[in-house]
DNA sequence: GTTAGTGCAAACCTTTTGCAGCTCT
DNA sequence: AGAGCTGCAAAAGGTTTGCACTAAC
């Protein structure tokens, strides 16, 4: 929760507990789930009209420099912009549906082993890690499968966009 | 090689081979190592003083959308433009040292385990994935304790940044 | 000849910076 | 009191778009 956020942030010597940084601490540990800059923004300033968006993206770096919130793209599945989730204890993976835009988190040991085999074999401290896979959940596998039976006697194909 | 990149890309009807994608698909395919659009630019420029940086840009789109290329980020290490590698055979993890910027490759089999236990334990389909892990080399992590042995005498810690 | 691709300029979108004033400790 | 933080405005950095012209097929 957030004081625990909270907490740990103001453990560095002459970093402020805010209001603003209060709530913007509250809505990351709350909403769990993975916010951009904007939509954090939006949130916060319904709560603070006043919260400037410069606030958001100053408050996600200090949070993530200080290790606080990890930083994702989710395969830039919406665009170029960066997601944060609060930094949990056990590394997971992010699969994201690149048609629905779900996400669904994965927890298995081969992140576990992968994270050691690169410590072993090259010696590395690892700070921080982050695996991301797109592609296509179930329910839209069989959904595109239709789609496309209709395409093919029209235009496109999966790979080919036509825009540029 | 760029022929065989080229072929691929070609596939689609009415895609066309141009001359400023000769040079671009060489120039990726070649340097084999992460470049970015800037990058790229840059060299293509040698080779062609009028092409465009939109035409970068709009080549790597299609080429990321063909599945030709993948999009790296590199924990950003560097800034937030992305990096671009040629597809390759064999699944791999980026392992970045936050300290000097070096590249690692890391191929394991967590990888391809990881890999099917998505798809078994989702019915997911991966189309592509991406692994970054982000933290200190060999080399750095004996730098890095001299250069704290320093700064702890004098003002700052690892994680705390005084630059927000 | 048709249609895709290019170059150019401008728009866009998100993040960063400089600075004066405010506020947490 | 004083360092740290905020808001505002402006800049920066990178990517995208509209459009007329060019070139690949």
């Amino acid at each position: 929760m957030a004081l625990e956020v909270a907490k740990k942030s103001l453990k560095d010597p002459g970093v402020r507990m805010t209001r603003q940084r209060k709530i913007l601490l509250d809505l990351i540990d709350q909403s769990g789930e993975h916010l951009d800059a904007e939509r954090l923004f939006t949130l916060a300033q319904q709560k603070d009209p006043k919260l400037n968006r410069v606030t958001v993206c100053r408050t996600l770096k200090l949070l993530k420099a200080g290790g606080l919130v990890d930083e994702l793209d989710l395969m830039h599945h919406k665009g170029d912009q960066h997601y944060y989730e609060t930094r949990m204890k056990q590394e997971h993976a992010h699969v994201i549906c690149l048609r629905c835009g779900r996400i669904e988190e994965f927890f298995g040991d081969p992140l576990q082993k992968m994270r050691e085999q690169i410590e072993d074999h090259f010696g590395f401290q690892i700070v921080l890690a982050r695996t991301e896979v797109g592609g296509y959940c179930s329910h839209c596998q069989v959904l595109r499968a239709q789609e496309m039976g209709n395409a093919a006697a029209s235009s496109g194909r999966p790979g080919s966009r036509r825009t540029l």
